[in-house]
RNA sequence: GGAGGGAUGGGUGAGUGGCUGAAACCACCAGUUUGCUAAACUGACGAACGGGUAACUGUUCCGCGGGUUCGAAUCCCGCUCCCUCCGCCA
């Protein structure tokens, strides 16, 4: 959610950034403005009318202490008919600010000036390339049937037992998933992110917090009877963990990071896109989340795009980076980075990352805020990003280490498998 | 699931319908003193929003929503959450 402070001073400027997003945000806006201006006029006439009151109210409690009883009662009187135009006054300012938040919803966050305008993902600038595209052989297989051979992940069995899109890890499959968890931890470790093992559901108030209600209520899994939802990300629970929080001073920089499954409704799509570990209903993920000062979250930014860079460097796949264009970046974030790893098999880029800048527009909702030198309340900046989503890591360590004699696994991950590779 | 208790500022915790934005204590911050630390003393010390260049000033907020009243932290109604005990369970 965007401060109206800002949009009050900055209606141009944010119109202008809005269009990266091909968003024409001018009608909105201005809307808002009006209302905006309407409500201010009100907000003081009923302040001016409650403090009328407040001091007749305070005279009849004088009055009555002294015994002019007769006083007493002309004010009474008075106070009484002003409590009709208080109460007229007050609706119309309450329908105004439940307007004007409505409103407000409505606006993603304004791009930074290095976001690419464009349209969709084909207008995402490369900003970074590494690792090699191994050459496999005409015949390499797919992750799926990797899966299927050495009986890895069982997605039948899932099916069964669930759903689509809840696979069952088994064995060695359900090893390497172990094995990346404790490695990602490990390396978010090293990098200075406190481990929290949070809440795997949350409440309506953190869905609201970090986003996602009321835009992706469909997304989310409901449990109706207790009302919570299953978390999409571990970025709800954690980022949540500083809802309503003022940080006493702004010297502050906040790094945890978290491990969670991660389950998402995803419905409408089909076809080859989803086939095998593509896309999950629940997967696994290690998320990373940075609370920064205003002037030091591009530096934080830069700092995880190079975490997630050594992670895939480690873990020896090819990779790219992408800079998400306007109309490709989430609704919340103000920079995105989205790493794709190359899955040799399929031949496509699949997403394993994204890693955005969301400014203030979380803490905003979320509330929180540090204190300033000067003694005021500023809203902080979040930032988060996966570091990373298993299922398409584990597809591209399958298909593009897969040999003759069976599926490589990479040096660093043997101490956490316990084995080096997959054969049987 | 059953019974009871509670929700007040960063914390503990007072609060008779008007003198309470809220005592007191602790913590935090600034200053004085001290050879350093500690202690002592002094002062400041919640948030949001409006108006104002500013000094400042107005309003709202004592879990949330409604009601009674000229006036509510205080009375009434509904809701939510938390705690304790019992039951069930890992």
């Amino acid at each position: 959610m965007l401060e109206i402070q800002r949009i009050r001073k900055d209606r141009d400027a944010l119109v202008e950034g809005l269009k990266k997003r091909n968003f024409d945000a001018a009608p909105l806006i201005d809307t808002l403005l009006e209302k905006d201006s309407l409500w201010r006029n009100k907000k003081t006439e009923l302040d001016e009318l409650l403090s009328e009151m407040n001091s007749i109210a305070k005279q009849i409690g004088e009055f009555f202490k002294s015994g002019k009883k007769e006083e007493a009662e002309v004010l009474r009187t008075q106070s009484l008919a002003m409590k009709e135009s208080e109460q007229e006054l007050r609706a119309m300012v309450n329908a105004l600010e439940s307007e004007i938040q409505e409103l407000l919803y409505q606006i993603p966050n304004v791009p930074k000036a290095i976001v690419p305008p464009g349209k969709s993902d084909k207008d995402n600038e490369t900003v970074f390339e590494a690792g090699s595209i191994p050459n496999l052989s005409e015949d390499a297989l797919p992750h799926w049937e990797i899966c299927a051979k050495y009986d890895l992940i069982d997605f039948e069995l899932g099916v069964k037992v669930t759903g689509a899109g809840f696979p069952i890890y088994k064995g060695k499959g359900a090893k390497l998933q172990r094995a990346l968890i404790n490695f990602f931890l490990d390396e978010a470790e090293k990098a200075g992110y406190r481990e929290f093992i949070p809440p795997h559901v949350v409440n309506q108030a953190s869905g609201y917090g970090t986003g996602q209600l009321p835009d992706k209520e469909g997304q989310m899994y409901h449990i109706g009877v207790d009302d919570l939802y299953l978390i999409p990300t571990a970025e709800v629970p954690l980022t949540n963990i500083y809802r309503d929080v003022i940080l006493p001073n702004e010297d502050f920089s906040i790094k945890i990071t978290g491990y969670t499954p991660c389950f998402r409704r995803e419905a409408g799509s089909y076809g080859k896109d989803v086939r095998g570990l593509n896309r999950l209903h629940q997967f696994d993920k290690v998320e990373i989340v940075r609370f920064e000062h205003p002037d030091r979250s591009e530096q934080a930014h830069e700092e995880m795009i190079e975490h997630v860079k050594g992670l895939l460097n480690k873990l020896n796949l090819p990779y790219r980076i992408l800079r998400l264009c306007g109309g490709d970046m989430g609704f919340t974030s103000a920079l995105t980075y989205d790493f794709e790893v190359y899955s040799t098999a399929q031949k496509r880029w699949l997403e394993v990352s994204s890693v955005s800048n969301f400014e203030t527009f979380q803490a905003n909702r979320l509330k929180l805020r540090f204190k300033g030198a000067d003694g005021k309340t500023q809203l902080a900046h979040t930032l988060n990003g996966s570091a990373l989503a298993l299922p398409r890591i584990v597809a591209a360590l399958l298909e593009n280490n897969q040999t003759e004699a069976g599926v490589v696994i990479p040096e660093v991950l043997r101490p956490y498998c316990g084995f080096d590779i997959i054969n049987a």
